[in-house]
DNA sequence: TGTTAGCAGTCGTCATGATCGAGTGCTAAT
DNA sequence: ATTAGCACTCGATCATGACGACTGCTAACA
C-alpha cells in the first residue's frame, strides 16, 4: 500500500512500543495537543503504570519516533513516527455501506462531462476525508488524435476544438494571416481528420504518408498547432487541478496561526508544486502516503498528502488524494481514497476498457 | 458607477462632515483599527481642534455613517458610511499605466482558450485588486447553436460534444440504448448539424422544417439532449466560477478569528449564493458595489463585493469582481474591476463584435 | 452661535506576577 | 523489568494595576 522513502532503520519496536506509539499518533490525531504519559495509559487500556510507559516513551524519543515541544509537555509524533503508523498500526478499515452506497449514488444519478465528474470526486473526496482534495481530470498518456473541428469566429480568427482518444477536449484560439471561410476551414479539418485520425504523436511524426508532407501554409500551421496540443496534453499533469474542501485543512487548529495558514493558502493556490508532486504520482502503483512533504520541497514541511492514480493506466488515467497537515486523519483519509479509486476504476473502466 | 439601494436618505452633510467621514473610512480601511479625534486631525490635515472633531464625529454615528465599537474606542464606518464613502467621497483613480502595460502584456502573451482566458483574468484581477477575485466565463444569453460531434467511447456511450456561437463548448456523454457505430454517429451529427445549425432555441422550437419533425428515436433523443444543454447554458451564469486570491482575503486581519474564517470559505466554495449574486450582476451595468450583502441573505454581513458585467451584451459576456471584508480597499478594487472590464470588452468585442 | 480648552470618566491593552497542574526524568525499592 | 515516589520544569490561566486612547460634557471664548 505505502511508499517507504526511508526503510525506516533497524529499528525493531517491542509490541508494547507498538501500542503505545499507536494510542499517542490516534490520540494526537484527535486532539492535537501533547500525548503525556498518564493519557497513554487510560486511553490505551494499559496495565502498566505510567512509569513504565515513561520509560517506553523515552526510548520512542530516543529512536526518533516522538518528540517534545518543551520539557514538561506530552509527547508529539515525528514526521517518521507518522510513516510507522501509517505502515504499520494504521487499522485498514473500509468505508460503511451506506456511505459506499450514498457516493455510488451521487456517481450514478448525473450525466456528466468529464470536468463535472472531475468536480463531484473532488466534492465526495473532500466531503468523505474530511479534508482538502485534489484530482486531476483523467487524460492518456499516449495522446492520440480523435478528431478535429475548425469554427470561424471572425475574419482573423477561428476556435480549434480538438478531441482526443480519451475524450478530452481541448480548445484554442487561432488566429489567420488570411481571411478563410468557414467552407475551407471545414475542409481543411476533414482533410486533417482523415489523414491523422487515431494517430498518436509520435505516428504522426514518423508517418510516411505522402499527402502529410505535402501540406500547404494554413493546412501545415494547423498541423503544427495540433501536435502542439496533444504534446501539451501528454505533458500535463492535467489541464487544471480540481481542488475542493479547504475550509475542511483551514479549520483544523495548526491554522490559527497566520503564516501557517498562508503556507497552506500558497500551497493550494500555487500549481507549481502541486503539479510537480501529482505528475510524480502518475507513474506509482496504489495509495502513496507522503508525510511532511518527504523528499520534495521544503514548503510541504507540515503537510501531507495521501495520493492515489486512478483509471486505466495509459487509456484514461488522474491522480486524486488529500492533503491536510501532518497531523491529519490518516485512517479515514486512506479509506476514502482507496474507495474512491476502486470507484473511479471501476468507472473508467466501463468507458474504456477493452 | 454605483447602484443605490436605499437612496441615503434626506442626508446632507456638511463639507467639513465628508472631510472627516473619508478621512475616518480611509484611515480605518488602511489600519482596521477604530479612528479616533486625534487621528482625524493628524492624517486630515484638518485646523480644527480635536473637540470639534469629537462633536462631528458625533454628529455622524447620530446619522448613522460611523459607529463606535465601545464607549472609549474610535469610530468606524457602518455599512451606510461604507455607501456614502463609495458614492461620494472615494477618488476614482485609473490603475498606474505600467500596471495597465503589464496586465495587457499578460493577455496577449498567450494563445488561450476561454478557460485559461478565465482563469487568467481571475489571477489578474486576484493581483491587482490584492483581494479575493471571481470571474464566470463569457457566454452569450441567447444559446445559438453552431457545430455538434458525435464520437463513439464504446458500444454504449458515445461523447457528444457541442458548440454554441459564443464558442462555448459543452460535452456531455450519452449513453446508448442500441450500439450505433461511428459512422451512423457522423451522419445523425451532419444531419442535424445541416437542419438546426445557426439557430437558437426558440428558432428550434418554432422550427416548422419538416424534416425535423420526423427525426426518427435516437436522431430525436440527441436533439432533445442537444436542446436541453442548450437551455442550461442559458440559464447558468456560468458553468464554473473561477475564483482566485482567497488569501489575499484571509490575511486580513478580520479573519484571526474562526468563525469568521469559516464563513468566508462557506461563501467562496458554496456555489449557490454566488450563482445568486453573479447571475443578478449579469442584468447590471457598470460598476456595482454590494456593501455588506445589502439586500440579499445574511450569510454576506460582513462582506463586500465590487462586480462589474463584461463582454458584448447578449452576444458573449460574464461577471467578474472582487470580494473583500466590509473593510475592503474600495479606491484600487474599483479601478482594478473597472480596468480589467474595460480590456475584456475590448477582446470580447474584437472577437465577436458585429 | 460655533469653536475650543479642559477635565472627568470609560474601557481595552499590556506587562507583571502568582498559582496551578500536567508531565517529565531520576532514584530507589520491589 | 517494573513501579512508586519525588523534585522539578514550564506553559496556561488569571487577577492586578498602570497606561493611554478615547469619549462626552461643561464652561469660556471669538
Amino acid at each position: 500500500m505505502a511508499s517507504s522513502a526511508e526503510p525506516n532503520k533497524g529499528v525493531s519496536l517491542t509490541p508494547r512500543q507498538r501500542d503505545i506509539l499507536k494510542v499517542v499518533v490516534q490520540r494526537y490525531i484527535e486532539t492535537a495537543t501533547p500525548v503525556g504519559s498518564s493519557a497513554v495509559q487510560a486511553v490505551g487500556g494499559m496495565d502498566v503504570s505510567t512509569a513504565t510507559i515513561r520509560n517506553e516513551l523515552g526510548a520512542l524519543e530516543e529512536a526518533g519516533f516522538l518528540a517534545q515541544p518543551h520539557t514538561s509537555a506530552g509527547r508529539v509524533p515525528t514526521a517518521q513516527g507518522y510513516r510507522y503508523y501509517v505502515e504499520h498500526l494504521v487499522e485498514r478499515t473500509d468505508l460503511p455501506v451506506p456511505e459506499q452506497r450514498m457516493i455510488q449514488h451521487q456517481f450514478h444519478q448525473l450525466r456528466l462531462d468529464m470536468d463535472q465528474w472531475t468536480r463531484l470526486t473532488a466534492a465526495v473526496l473532500a466531503h468523505t476525508a474530511r479534508a482538502a482534495s485534489l484530482v486531476t481530470p483523467p487524460h492518456a498518456t499516449n495522446a492520440r488524435f480523435r478528431h478535429l473541428e475548425l469554427i470561424s469566429i471572425n475574419d482573423a480568427t477561428c476556435l480549434m476544438v480538438l478531441v482526443l482518444q480519451d475524450s478530452s477536449i481541448h480548445q484554442e484560439m487561432l488566429m489567420l494571416s488570411d481571411v478563410v471561410d468557414q467552407g475551407e476551414l471545414s475542409r481543411v479539418s476533414n482533410k486533417l481528420n482523415a489523414l491523422v485520425g487515431g494517430l498518436t504523436l509520435r505516428d504522426i511524426k514518423d508517418s510516411t504518408h505522402p499527402e502529410l508532407a505535402t501540406l500547404r501554409g494554413f493546412e501545415a500551421s494547423v498541423l503544427e498547432r495540433v501536435l502542439l496540443v496533444m504534446k501539451g496534453a501528454e505533458r500535463r499533469t492535467a489541464q487544471e487541478i480540481y481542488r475542493d474542501g479547504l475550509s475542511h485543512m483551514l479549520s483544523e487548529p495548526e491554522f490559527a496561526d497566520v503564516t501557517k495558514r498562508e503556507q497552506a493558502l500558497r500551497l493550494f493556490e500555487q500549481r507549481r508544486l502541486l503539479d510537480l508532486v501529482l505528475s510524480r504520482m502518475l507513474g506509482a502503483t496504489g495509495v502513496q502516503i507522503i508525510i511532511g512533504g518527504e523528499g520534495s520541497q521544503s514548503e510541504m514541511e507540515d503537510f501531507s498528502m495521501i495520493l492515489s492514480p486512478y483509471g486505466v493506466r495509459g487509456k484514461a488515467s488522474g491522480v486524486l488524494g488529500v492533503v491536510g497537515p501532518t497531523r491529519m486523519a490518516y485512517g479515514r483519509s486512506i479509506s476514502a481514497v482507496r474507495y474512491v479509486t476502486e470507484l473511479m476504476d471501476q468507472l473508467i473502466q466501463d468507458l474504456f476498457g477493452q
